[in-house]
DNA sequence: ACACAGATTGTTACCGATCTCAACAACTCG
DNA sequence: CGAGTTGTTGAGATCGGTAACAATCTGTGT
């Protein structure tokens, strides 16, 4: 009756004391404990039974060693406080805490192959049994490649090898849709304050967003680069807000945007009257700073349960085929975006 | 030379491989891989040989096994995307790597003890050797206590227990701080806008902010609720617009704050201006959005540290005191703050 | 040169579950 | 009613390291 009853000594209970209990083998303790079918009904309330009893938790070292499974499947993000990573590792705990898998964690403050490669192979030394990569890997080194073809691996929005796959928002289109959309209110051209060069997204957005200034015969404008932080968009702000000829920004991500329309503000360039501003991401406050920002918003919680779901469709047979998946994102009109003066 | 060349078979290689690839036998490796003392410098070079030529990884499941040792710390939190909680994982993933510990994340959605205690149950079940709860727990249920008796469990900003330690800014002080800044501005009273009851700090500032009222001689407002989001900020900004006597807000958080502002200035009143506004966190974008937000920063990478470093303490020394430690917060004025009109 | 302390390396048992395979029971069907 | 099939349980080997202890190899002091 007692809340925590100890067998033998203040040892942690063994399957052998829960199978000496129940009055069976440990072997149909273990199979009573993972579901296996062919177990009766009465044999697996005993062992339950006595389970609650002593308090037994599965030793998930041991188990992990004789099944050579872990259960668990490892991340690697950038220690950035970005909103679209939280989101995403979200989605993705979520999802592999439904299919029974456990996450753990790894950052890495470089997206240098070598870094990333580190950080995979801490996980891959605590026995993974999937990677998600949540930073964008563009050159694949020998490294990741290797453990990536031992241990199945998703990479958002990174760029395809051989042994990864891939779940991504089309960052093409993204950036195609945030420039139409200025150009439909009227705006002879867009500015672009693009991502870091090391990230796939970013480049994928200029790749979009000089895409749809060509389909519409506009000149594209020299690009701006930040780093995603509020202070980098700040900085690209006074350059721009110097230049009375920019109307239309399409910044890279929100805070960028905000950090933009902040240095408009200072040097008397009013948002959207002079100049509109368009983000992505749609981080919560993209609707409640002022003015609301204009942004493209991506289901990222739907991404990192996607990433999930495909890590485990491989983990269970490794030889079906990666394949690639895309999903949708979408414009969400706000203040910040208005036709030219 | 090739890059990955596996011993015997296709199998993964073994201690055993390396050892007899370095001549040595395979407990010779397993010290010079734990950088234990008494290994010569020849005899580790040899086996480092080793272990690069054949690409060996130590297997976590065994190690984990035979040692009892996972090498492992927990995390809870709250799967909300919240800066602070964000940056303290951040904290805490590096201050574990440093110390040679891995991080394993448990999120819960409910902040009920039942939902705590399962996630550190399913902690618990990974052999985790310590647990971070990201989380308030204002009551240790049965279940709870349990498992933090028996592994070692640090809260931040949560109650103290007996088995748990706890690591915490001083919220009473965040709240008092905040509140003297407005009545030193020169505002009667100060409006409060706290977070969710079941939040410790959301508490704490609450009293900080009544404590700080009383002892200027001012009565305080009612107060207002809401859960950290910019949208219940929003909701509980509508209903202080209508307010011409509310000069001064503190609110629990800065996405709230911002939230708070957009309702004023829908409602054509002015920040700071008419009414000041003041929030606690400094996230990224306070100094960006308009007006910049005056905040209360916490040192939130410091406080993932401290946690981890006492959990490596107490993990080290099972029978050190648990004490509390507490970390300054800073007053950052900016301008969402001034005299009243 | 000898005994001995300390450093280095090897031997063996074991951690706690799962897997394979064999034994046994119950049930079906001709 | 016996042979064959399916379902259930148990025994023992095994996963890959590490702890404890034994063995061997230094180098030192007398």
């Amino acid at each position: 009756m007692s809340s925590t009853p100890r067998s033998p000594a203040g040892r942690a209970p063994d399957m052998a004391d829960v199978a000496a209990l129940a009055g069976v083998s440990k072997q149909t303790v273990s199979r009573a404990l993972s579901n296996h079918p062919n177990v009766t009904a009465r044999t697996r309330a005993k062992v339950e039974e006595a389970v609650a009893q002593l308090g037994y938790r599965r030793n998930a070292a041991a188990s992990m060693l004789s099944s050579g499974r872990s259960r668990t499947i490892g991340v690697v993000s950038m220690p950035t406080l970005n909103y679209s990573s939280a989101v995403i590792s979200y989605g993705m705990e979520r999802a592999a805490r439904t299919a029974g898998y456990a996450v753990s964690m790894a950052t890495t403050t470089s997206l240098s192959p070598e870094a990333i490669a580190e950080a995979m192979s801490r996980l891959a030394e605590q026995a993974v049994e999937g990677i998600v990569l949540v930073v964008p890997l563009l050159v694949g080194s020998d490294a990741t490649e290797e453990i990536s073809r031992r241990i199945p691996t998703v990479t958002i929005d990174g760029s395809r090898s051989a042994s990864t796959q891939v779940v991504a928002v089309d960052q093409a289109t993204v950036g195609r849709v945030a420039t139409e959309h200025l150009l439909s209110l009227g705006h002879e051209t867009v500015w672009h304050l693009a991502g870091p060069g090391e990230w796939v997204e970013a480049g994928e957005r200029e790749s979009g967003w000089r895409a749809a200034l060509e389909a519409a015969g506009r000149d594209a404008p020299p690009i701006l680069r930040g780093d995603w932080s509020p202070e980098s968009g700040y900085q690209a702000g006074l350059l721009l807000a110097r230049m009375p000829e920019v109307t239309a920004i399409f910044a890279s991500s929100d805070e960028m945007a905000f950090g933009v329309i902040r240095a408009l503000h200072e040097h008397g360039r009013r948002v959207p009257d002079d100049v509109s501003v368009i983000g992505v991401d749609d981080i919560a406050l993209a609707a409640y700073c002022s003015p609301a920002l204009t942004t493209v918003a991506q289901p990222f919680e739907e991404i990192g349960r996607l990433a999930v779901g495909h890590l485990i469709e491989v983990i269970a047979d490794p030889d079906s085929t990666p394949e690639q998946t895309t999903v949708d994102a979408t414009l969400i009109v706000r203040g910040s975006t208005a036709p030219p003066a």
